[in-house]
DNA sequence: CGGCGCATGTAACTTGTTACATGATTCC
DNA sequence: GGAATCATGTAACAAGTTACATGCGCCG
């Protein structure tokens, strides 16, 4: 089983999702601790419907393009409880721009100011829609026992990214100090 | 060209290694935002090595184990800054532990804090690398240029990490109090 | 009627990990 | 003599990306 299998698993545990649906909430909610290509999620949904952890929802069917719409089974969510209890394995960052700042003496300092102008500005962005976010789910705390804890990460989102902007302000201000010398 | 050809003549750059040495580096000074295994650093320098952006190093040989030292040819050294000029691509970050946190309500709260606890160590850890790091090169900051760029990349880490430990702490304190009612 | 968003899927490829094999040197 | 560390490497596998193929429905 793969890390893949989880996400899909968690969030049919919340309701019946199509892989598109999937595909659009990990790039939009997650986007700033996970990500999934399609070529990964089809054939994993395909699978985990193989092995019986989620079945297709037939009520949804009918309307436009054949559309399959997954729900989680019983074994599904078992397979889920047993990841969760099991411990963190993996945790994996990589981040280019920190490679190009530390080799960054061989270039000139304005290539790396353009580069932190737009991890910045993505980075702004991210954390725009983490707020906005926040705003959304502190209106309906009480709608659902989960809301909670998805409150906590989305808070550690707006922190990372926090750091992020002040490191990247801060690093900006040494190369723009550097290159009037 | 891939990212791990980079991370290799970026740090041939520096100073004839091997293969060895560069993984060694990898796994202490970049831990908080990079990683390779040896099954794809010792291919890659194979390839590197067969397209002459690095060579053998022949001065060192001898003693011990047969031990390939490379060095960066004028070819790497051209590639690497062509490299950090082009746009900064990839930023791939999975955490886990974010998974875990978002789907948490579906395991007992006990859980989840292991979980954290666990993170809590490894990261406090990483933080006393990195100020130990930074104590080093502040101390010998004159003696290279690029020092001041590397100690860019610490603050990196070192606000990343103090993030994740306030965060941390915090979500623990959560889980903690919602264990008691 | 053209473009966009919704929607599913695969094949070829690249990338990355793991487990294993091998063996020298150093330190206790 | 045994464990740890230094040291190199590969084969099998797992994971992940990209480009492509397909086509509906809606809006302007």
């Amino acid at each position: 089983m793969r890390q893949t299998d989880y996400v899909i698993l968690g969030l049919l545990c919340e309701a019946p999702l199509t892989g598109y649906q999937i595909k659009r909430i990990i790039d939009i909610r997650f986007k700033f601790f996970w990500n999934e290509s399609y070529g990964q999620l089809y054939p994993t949904l395909k699978r985990l419907n193989a092995v019986g952890f989620i079945e297709e929802d037939e009520t949804v069917a009918g309307q436009g393009r054949a559309q399959k719409t997954y729900r989680i089974t019983s074994y599904g969510i078992a397979a889920l409880k047993e990841w969760l209890r099991a411990p963190v394995e993996k945790e994996s960052v990589r981040l280019e721009i920190l490679l190009k700042m530390y080799f960054s003496r061989l270039a000139p300092p304005d290539v790396m100011l353009e580069h932190l102008a737009k991890f910045q500005e993505a980075h702004a962005r991210d954390l725009g829609v983490l707020n906005a976010f926040e705003k959304e789910l502190k209106g309906i705390l009480e709608q659902d026992a989960n809301h909670a804890d998805i409150l906590r990460v989305i808070d550690f989102g707006q922190r990372v990214n926090t750091a992020y902007l002040d490191w990247c302000r801060e690093t900006m201000a040494f190369l723009e100090s550097r290159e009037l010398q």
